[in-house]
DNA sequence: TTTGGATAATGAACAACGTTCAGTATATTT
DNA sequence: AAATATACTGAACGTTGTTCATTATCCAAA
């Protein structure tokens, strides 16, 4: 009676399925530009069919928000790889920013869209954890090993990925339009800037 | 012949009639969720006629943003009043912070809402201008007095801007319910890391 | 004071959106 | 083969921002 189990499976790949044309639109368009319509044209089904297998589009979003950390958990394993804690933290941050200045539209929809957040959300807590913990970890190494003006763990990790974060996000929104000059010298000063910051609190 | 002078008059006080309503709205329930056709009610027009003072949504964004960024200087001009540029830079960071705290949708739509900048706008340009120029003329100062651990302003400038602006946006996007225990604890701990990361890079 | 042309305001209409649901087609079990 | 369960559809609802022909109001000239 191996229907049931063949019923499931095509459960699952059919919100794989939407969730693979949702996150090749949100990508592209941005989450408020992409249609529930349009997925649906994508995948060549009704709008109405969505609505089996999701809530509505914001639980969209969070199956495309949980594949995102999941990206972001990737290029940090593998950037940022030196057995120096210091060297870590420094690839680690720079693999943030690029990671944001790459995938605008993707790092808008992880931390920047207004929607509610579920914490309690399964795979969005483990993937999102992951990515916090290899901050917290890096910089539990630094600390233990006195290399670092800071003693407190968390207000290490707050401080650096509210300067990684609040480079980022000014700039997909176009605030330091202001201050930098030209719009290609935008990835090399956010890295300087952040760079900077490290050196300031290094000891 | 003072009948255009009125007519002028008239216009500006309309757009100023909308803009308050549109800001009123925007306060309560956010840019997103504040309809034209509710701006119409609330100042008992038709909805096309806002379209007569504004060409869309956006630019009465604009306006509002404007007049926020006036707000936001206003509250630099009486909280950060120290002659100690330390201290003022202490109080401009707290200022910036407890400003996003207390008006979270206002803070919303001047820095984190999606709108194309139009860098070009006089208004605009000015107010936000007053702000960051306030900001940069207390690290200029801190800079030449040989106080921080950082020499070029506009590096500095980033660094702080990115850091506040990071743990305001953050907390707003409710990504630090991870990393804070309770809700209440927030401005608190916003301020503790902003001081911690002040102490940090102060000689 | 009446009339004619500018100006201001209207509100129905349009297209697009997220979402729902009665109806239909397909698949499974009896 | 009939009955039941499941999957899917697509028209419809209520919003949204925005437009525009129509109507009302105002002001200057006759």
């Amino acid at each position: 009676m191996g229907v049931t189990e063949r019923k499931e499976r095509e459960k699952t790949e059919m919100r794989e399925l939407i969730t693979a044309a949702a996150m090749k639109m949100f990508l592209e368009d941005g989450y408020a530009k992409t249609s529930i319509r349009g997925i649906a044209d994508a995948i060549e089904y009704s709008p109405g069919t969505i609505y089996l297998y999701f809530k509505d589009k914001d639980e969209l979003l969070y199956e495309v928000q949980a594949d995102a950390y999941g990206r972001l958990f990737e290029v940090f394993k593998k950037e940022a790889t030196s057995t120096d804690p210091l060297e870590k933290l420094n690839q680690l941050a720079r693999a943030y920013i690029n990671f944001g200045l790459n995938n605008p539209e993707l790092y808008d929809l992880m931390f920047i869209i207004r929607a509610p957040m579920n914490v309690d959300e399964e795979l969005h807590k483990v993937n999102g954890a992951n990515c916090l913990n290899f901050l917290i970890d890096c910089l539990t190494d630094c600390i233990n090993k006195d290399l670092l003006r800071m003693t407190d763990v968390q207000q290490a990790t707050l401080q650096i990925w509210s300067t990684v974060h609040g480079l980022v996000s000014l700039n997909l929104r176009c605030r330091l339009k202001i201050m930098v000059e030209s719009e290609e010298a935008v990835p090399l000063v956010l890295i300087k800037t952040m760079e900077d910051y490290l050196a300031a609190v290094t000891k």
